[in-house]
DNA sequence: CTTAATGGTAGACACTCGTATACAACGCTG
DNA sequence: CAGCGTTGTATACGAGTGTCTACCATTAAG
């Protein structure tokens, strides 16, 4: 039904191999509807045009699908991220910049982002881990930025780490409301950049050495009446 | 085949009604497993000890069932949080004996606290609302917290409320680490406390229109597309 | 031309599943 | 007593599932 050896110039675009149609079904089923975990193997075959037994020709698992997919998605993310950095040279746009990007690239590949985080949670332990290693690349990623730019000057590496690794997390998660609320897009946003800045900011009077008691009572930080 | 006229005295420890029979067996499969949408009637009639249709006796559906648990885990989580509140006199340890309050009950109703998370990002969008709205609830809780104990003083209400609402998010979903790794509890406690600090000490700094704020915050947002 | 490997197909087996119908035991209330 | 709503059971049907075995088509190597 198919006639896929045409050999052409610059051909591949019209036909995708068989692995490539299943990864594809895939994420369209995973985004549309249940986890990754629940998708039927026939179920899969069905929306990728193939015979269900095709599947075991690429794949023993759901869950080698699954890391396939991760993979994908991993490198998918990673790259432009990395591009962006070396485009940026001032610190001041580093943090709009980047969560901008992330939000324009869930906006381009909307399943991606909606499996990636669902599994974050999902059912099967090995998948969550492949994410929080995507996860932990992306924040190491992030923590190199904030310090060669000296975003958090003076802080230790250690605390810039941790710090990283929630403003990934909770960019992440903001992407899913970010897609799922087209109306609030600029609010969410807004919220996300307000949530990281406070982060950093409050991260670096405590390391200047704001005792912790007046951390929490901050009577010292009067405010401006 | 069974002889189920073994009566107690007059309690209901060992005759819970089927209904209950039916939500504890929805948890424990939903934490042991799969996401509670995933589960089959007759596998949850199996674990309850109930033929299969006895379900649709208390249910409609796998939703409804699910909206039943989630109603219990907000009363079960929202009563001792608001009765810890008003045992807390000082604000220094508000923050700190929160997070250990929720990290507690978390230790003791570990399945609420995982499938409560899971299904947050989970495949029925009718239980994600309600979800959300135990988190909204809880978030107000906190807020008010905020705003009576002077915690964050001179913060809008609008601004105090968005962190709060991000703590609480974040503390949720530290629970499953929490959870998931009894090694490095003390860890994870210090983190969420440190990243709550932060958080709260960076938007007063801002707020209060800080020197140190501007290094970061000063940042303008791209015009929405 | 033979051979083998790779990717895809077809059919079949033994399940599990949701649900419909019918039936039994119970506590009410009259 | 009868009547009735509630809760639980037994059975059965059709649909969907994972996976096994066998078969076909294309490609590349000998």
């Amino acid at each position: 039904m198919s006639k896929h050896k045409d050999i052409g110039p610059q051909d591949e675009a019209a036909g995708p191999t068989g692995r490539d149609k299943l990864l594809a079904a895939a994420l369209k089923l995973a985004a549309k509807s249940r986890s990754l975990s629940t998708i039927g193997v026939r179920e899969l075959g069905r929306e990728a045009g193939l015979n269900p037994n095709t599947f075991y020709r690429h794949f023993n698992n759901l869950d080698d699908l699954s890391m396939a997919l991760i993979d994908k998605l991993g490198r998918e993310l990673r790259a432009p991220l990395q591009t962006l950095r070396r485009s940026l040279t001032s610190r001041e746009e580093n943090v709009v910049r980047t969560v901008e990007l992330v939000f324009d690239f869930a906006k381009l590949q909307p399943e991606v982002f909606m499996v990636g985080v669902r599994e974050l949670y999902g059912a099967s332990q090995p998948v969550r881990e492949a994410l929080r290693k995507v996860i932990d690349e992306v924040a190491g990623d992030l923590a190199e930025d904030m310090r060669v730019m000296e975003i958090t000057p003076g802080l230790d590496d250690r605390t810039a780490r941790e710090l990283a690794e929630v403003v990934v997390v909770q960019t992440f998660h903001s992407t899913l409301d970010y897609l799922e609320h087209p109306d609030r897009r600029n609010e969410i946003l807004r919220r996300v950049v307000q949530f990281i800045n406070a982060l950093f900011v409050g991260a670096m009077a405590i390391h200047a050495g704001l005792p912790l008691a007046t951390m929490v009572s901050t009577q010292k930080l009067k405010k401006p009446d």
